[in-house]
DNA sequence: TTTCTACCCATTTTT
DNA sequence: TGGGTAGAAA
């Protein structure tokens, strides 16, 4: 056994020594946050207070003082967030601030795991479902249990997956949740309890984990094996949260894991920005910051730089609404500024005219199209401006909505890729298999089981070899097409090359596209080629990761580096809009804001008016969407929808922004310029813009 | 057993 | 809007 032998810690170098002048680039509270010593220290930090420089300053006097980048971790709800701050501390210090281990909870939890899986019974190599695969389990974990027929008024799989997810995420018994939360399925107590343990079961048959379990897994591995946690919190000198008010309780558990080798960690986080209760977000853990943490300072940031007053006030009026009280009001120096715009736009075209010919024009007065965004509650809301901007040629991103990885033909050709990477993933192969011409249900089930045996009995690579002798359990007629899709994994395996090497990723991605385009045009004859776009994006991302199991991981956990590569228009190099919903925008900062859809049903949502909390929640996310702004904000509504069925109807504004003073917000009512218009030439918006009667 | 068609439904936010 | 289901045809 080898001596230890201890050396004191190493002091900070003296002020003097460091490179930067942290009490000139900050104001005194950031100074204090981003300086602290160890040891905990939560920070309050309303909304535009320099909360991201504070921390950003924070990551490069600690790399400043001897802390070794790579012992840094810091922790974002967005990888965008992440990336951000680094390079941000790198151009303020240097390179060095871009090894700081960065990412969201669930890429960190996920890089934890690819290390120590197997202590846990999971291959190293394991796959991450998204929502749409976690259903595909849940179906396959019901008709295991034989369960083919379900009880009536019992949860979809949706519910069930949401009630198995909120159990995990926030501690709370099952019993307790049916109660509180789902009563009409109270009754179902006992069934949705064995179809949860059998969920379970299969994704641990099957090596697959749900983003819950690359949280709940990673903090049961910490718990249970010290060793690791000693591993893995020992690369953790610092740990820095960022948004800490919209951490779950596995996320609490996590952070104190992740520190509790060195004591340090620093979150920070605004209560009145909590949105994301739905995923069982608590304000409690930030509110409770000082139980868990006893000996931790409280830091707090008021002063806010980003807004002009009359945005702040508007913004601070919305939130005074909201039942459960916040006792923060932000202040600003920036005094003057336009008071922010309630725009009444009669429909859906009208508004996305109204936003395109104002975004038009900033731009030829000088404001960069990536320093103005459009917010909105929901996907959705945006259809007719994204139709809007293509026609004006206008290049734009859209973060949140629907996500081209969700897309049933992209999760067609990377369900061969997780087939490959993980041959035990049966809803993969299911997936793979029903791609076949001729194979359903049935044939599909019957050669999973085939595969099953014979990995259980035979070699480790023995799936793609059972296959080969798959006729014997298969109609003839589809033994065929079986054996195409055989031949297109074979490359794809690992030892397919001379020397073990495996094929680089994008030619994974080449081969198997070869191989799918036919059944591209079979499945989906009306748009194939459309389609076929989003693929050849799958390839383009491809070609950007080193492994087939990083770009799995990517595909899985960090769609965004999907929607942004897809620019729409002709100025490739000209940064574009930015489209978002507020979610999304959290931690973002634009010039100008324009809040659309800003009606009452879509924010506040009427899918979230069951309880109070909920509608303070949807007022918060209000909030989060107006303080986005720094000069200019506009929001704005169509008069009339549409809905399928129905037709059209009248909207009402937002409740939020509705009955305030026009002291507060001024309405503005469309008008169109008067030589008729001919359709191609959208009216010039703005100078005929004026103030309601 | 698979696949096609017709109908009905709900319809958020994210990793 | 499209996705999921139920029933019928191949």
């Amino acid at each position: 056994m080898a001596r230890r032998f201890v050396l004191p810690a190493r002091e900070p170098a003296p002020a003097s020594a460091l490179a930067l002048d942290y009490a000139a680039a900050l104001d005194p509270q950031q100074l204090a946050a981003a300086t602290a010593g160890g040891g905990a220290t939560l920070v309050v930090a309303g909304a535009g207070t320099g909360k991201t420089r504070t921390l950003t300053y924070r990551v490069a006097y600690l790399v400043e003082t001897g802390v070794p980048p790579d012992q840094i971790a810091l922790l974002t709800f967005t990888r965008r967030a992440a990336r951000e701050m680094t390079t941000r501390a790198g151009a303020l210090l240097d390179g060095r601030c871009e090894r700081v281990r960065g990412g969201t909870f669930h890429a960190f939890c996920a890089e934890t795991l690819r290390v120590h899986a197997p202590r846990i019974g999971f291959p190293s190599r394991f796959g991450i479902l998204d929502a749409a695969d976690a259903a595909d389990v849940m179906d396959l974990a019901r008709t295991r249990l034989g369960l083919d027929r379900l009880p009536k008024r019992f949860p979809k799989k949706r519910t069930l997956l949401a009630i198995v997810s909120a159990v995990t995420n926030r501690g709370v018994p099952l019993a307790e949740l049916l109660a509180e939360g789902y009563p009409a399925y109270a009754e179902h107590l006992d069934t949705i309890a064995r179809l949860q343990a059998a969920y379970a079961e299969t994704k641990r048959q099957t090596g697959v984990m749900d983003y819950d379990d690359l949280l709940a897994l990673t903090l049961g591995l910490l718990r249970d094996h010290d060793d690791v946690r000693q591993r893995v919190a020992g690369r953790c000198r610092h740990v820095l949260v960022d948004e800490y008010q919209d951490v779950n309780l596995l996320q609490a558990d996590l952070v104190e894991q992740f520190q509790s080798v060195h004591g340090n960690v620093t979150a920070v986080g605004d209560d009145a920005q909590s949105i994301y209760r739905f995923r069982g977000a608590d304000v409690g853990h930030i509110l409770g910051f000082a139980d868990r943490y006893p000996s931790a300072r409280i830091l707090k940031l008021e002063h806010n730089y980003r807004s002009t007053q009359p945005i702040l006030d508007l913004a601070n009026t919305v939130l005074e609404g909201a039942r459960e009280k916040y006792d923060k009001r932000l202040f600003t120096d920036r005094q003057g500024g336009d008071l922010p715009a309630l725009v009444q736009a009669p429909d859906d075209d009208w508004e996305a005219r109204f936003v395109a010919q104002v975004v038009l024009d900033k731009r030829e007065a000088g404001t960069p199209l990536d320093r103005m965004a459009v917010l909105f509650r929901s996907g959705w809301c945006s259809y007719a401006l994204e139709a809007e901007l293509t026609r004006r040629q206008v290049p734009f991103v859209k973060f949140g909505g629907l996500k081209l990885a969700e897309a049933a033909h992209v999760k067609d050709v990377v369900a061969h890729l997780r087939v490959a990477e993980n041959p035990a993933d049966a809803v993969a192969w299911n997936r793979a298999l029903r791609l076949v011409e001729g194979v359903g249900p049935q044939t599909a089930r019957r050669v999973l089981d085939w595969i099953s045996q014979a990995t259980a009995s035979g070699a480790g690579d023995g799936a793609v070899h059972a296959l080969q002798s798959v006729d014997e359990v298969v109609p003839p007629a589809v033994a065929g097409g079986i054996g195409r899709l055989v031949a297109a994994l074979a490359p794809l395996r690992d030892a397919s090359r001379p020397g073990g090497e495996p094929l680089p990723p994008e030619a994974q991605v080449e081969r198997l596209l070869d191989y799918y385009r036919p059944v591209l045009e079979r499945v989906y004859p009306d748009d194939a080629d459309r389609r076929q776009d989003d693929l050849d994006a799958v390839a383009a991302l491809a070609a950007r990761h080193r492994s087939r199991t990083a770009l799995l991981e990517a595909l899985a956990l960090d769609p965004l580096d999907w929607t942004q590569e897809p620019a729409q228009g002709a100025h490739k190099d000209e940064a574009p809009l930015v489209l978002s919903t507020v979610h999304s925008a959290k931690g973002l900062e634009f010039e100008a804001v324009f809040l659309i859809h800003a009606l009452d049903g879509v924010l506040p949502s009427a899918y979230a008016l069951k309880s109070p909390e909920e509608e303070d929640e949807e007022r918060r996310l209000m909030y989060v969407a107006l303080t986005r702004a720094e000069t200019e904000l506009y929001c704005s509504l169509p008069l009339v929808q549409y809905r399928r069925g129905t037709g059209q109807f009248m909207t009402e504004p937002s409740r939020f922004l509705s009955g305030l003073p026009e002291s507060l917000i001024e309405p503005w009512s469309l008008t169109e310029g008067e030589p008729e218009a001919p359709p191609s030439l959208p009216p010039p918006a703005h100078p005929e813009l004026g103030a309601a009667p």
